[in-house]
RNA sequence: GUGAGCGUAGCUCAGCUGGUGGUAGCACCGGGUUGUGGCCUCGGAGGUCGUGGGUUCAAGUCCCAUCGCUCACCCCA
């Protein structure tokens, strides 16, 4: 047996990575215009940082983690997100100073050892944005419209969901009221959720069995036990989202796999990915950044988008988004005296910034056409003994089959010039 | 961690109640066209039937084990 690639890791093959290179390209672009600039960070940090930020308790800490002890016997993780990172990097460096609201974005694998299933993968792929040092609601709305014009650029439909967390203040007030709830309809539920209303109630409201969802009709909603500013927050937040026309529903019972999101939350759902529903989703963490050692009342904001899940929808839904790589000309030598004149010749070409393909084995004619023709040549140069003896190649034009005879003597420049103008026409 | 389904050519798959591995499709190589691609046509190459054991005169097919993949639960992007 040859050795193949771990579980839940995969290769991103030839044919499939123009599907990736549009996605990222449209994300970047459109960061940008949003005034984002990109921050690179470690795939190795200490495991600490994720126990802090993320929460102890959580899934992804106890049981997800890649962990192991390096060398110096200290404890690393690969990162399960980019949120603490980018965090990390942020306080580390003291970005607040050098500008009071940044705007970064980061691209990259992440590692979460689950058992893999469509759309789910043990390294994958996300594009996270944070915004650190604003609160302001007009905010939360404008990164959710972000996210929203990277899926409508890319030609995918999807819906929006939004609820707020509360924070420190209100939230566990509604913890109170939510397992008191449960507390009277601990009979009716099942196992699972049973289990939750001790270990993390909120999730409980998530079950996907429509049994329990029967009882929970009448469970309250966090939405109705906000503090004023939490609430005022939220009231706002849904206004800017309809100044910006982005619609969206708000699911109440909506909830957040990782401890540090406060406020706002949202989550960009589609239902063709079976399983895994959500292609984006993040929120606001207020009190992230102190936590994790960094300023007090910095507040932050942030989403990440699952590349695997677009790419899976893109090439399902707007496949032709993607643009075909083709090649400029393709040099048919025949025989090795035309060999040695097309070689650097073609190196040449390359110099000047066409896309030129050529064969380098001295294959016949009808293969090298054949070669040309997969590589979406829209020309071919055929360059052989005859040409040669009578000092003029012949220029093909693939698509319309006519062709040209360009003399070959005197400098390579001219010939060069002959043919980047040939190219250049259509 | 739990459950289900599936492992046959590079890829997608036929293969019935066990009886010699498929002229199968796509891809690849070559000929038809001695120097012109796609379309057509003819030919060619390519396999430890995931692995190990068992039942049987005989196993791709039945049984057991094992490895792998996929989907779902869970969790999440």
């Amino acid at each position: 047996m040859s050795i193949q690639a771990l579980k839940g890791f995969k290769d991103i093959l030839p044919d499939e990575v123009g599907v990736w290179q549009h996605i990222e390209a449209t994300a970047r672009d459109i960061f940008q215009r949003f005034g984002f600039t990109e921050i690179r960070v470690p795939i190795l940090e200490k495991t600490e940082l994720f126990a802090r930020s993320i929460g102890e308790a959580t899934d992804i800490v106890e049981k997800e983690m890649y962990c192991f002890t390096d060398r110096n016997g200290d404890s690393i993780t690969m990162r399960p997100e980019g949120t603490a990172s980018v965090l990390r990097a942020f306080i580390e460096h003291g970005l607040q100073a050098k500008l009071p609201v940044q705007r970064l974005y980061t691209i990259g694998p992440m590692f979460r050892h689950e058992r893999p299933q469509k759309g789910r993968l043990r390294q994958f792929h996300q594009m996270s944005v944070e915004v650190l040092g604003l609160d302001h609601p007009r905010l939360d709305a404008e990164l959710i419209a972000m996210g929203w014009l990277i899926l409508e650029e890319l030609g995918l439909t999807t819906s929006l969901q939004i609820n707020s967390l509360g924070c420190p203040a209100c939230r566990p007030g509604y913890k109170e009221a939510l397992v008191n709830f449960l507390a009277t309809r601990k009979e009716h539920i099942c196992e699972d959720c049973q289990r939750r209303s001790q270990t993390n109630p909120l999730r409980v409201l998530d079950c996907k069995s429509s049994h329990c969802q029967e009882q929970y009709v009448n469970a309250p909603a966090i939405i109705d036990h906000l503090c004023p500013g939490c609430g005022e927050h939220f009231t706002q937040t849904k206004a800017s989202l309809d100044l910006l026309a982005v619609p969206y529903t708000v699911n109440p019972f909506m909830v957040r796999g990782l401890d540090y999101y406060t406020r706002t939350t949202f989550e960009l759902i589609t239902d063709a990915l079976g399983a895994q529903s959500a292609v984006g989703a993040g929120g606001r963490y207020d009190g992230l950044v102190e936590q994790l050692g960094g300023a007090k009342n910095m507040p932050g904001i942030g989403f990440a988008m699952g590349m695997e899940r677009l790419a899976l929808l893109l090439s399902q839904q707007n496949a032709d988004a993607c643009p075909e790589t083709a090649t400029d000309l393709f040099v048919a030598a025949l025989g090795e005296e035309a060999a040695v004149r097309a070689f650097p010749l073609v190196h040449l070409l390359r110099r000047k910034g066409l896309q030129v393909a050529m064969d380098l084995e001295g294959k016949s004619l009808k293969s090298q056409m054949k070669q040309a023709d997969r590589a979406k040549a829209r020309f071919v140069l055929i360059l052989g003994e005859e040409e040669l003896a009578k000092g003029e190649a012949v220029l093909r034009d693939m698509t319309s089959k006519e062709q040209q005879q360009l003399p070959l003597a005197g400098a390579q420049e001219a010939l060069c010039a002959m043919l980047i103008a040939a190219v250049a026409q259509r």
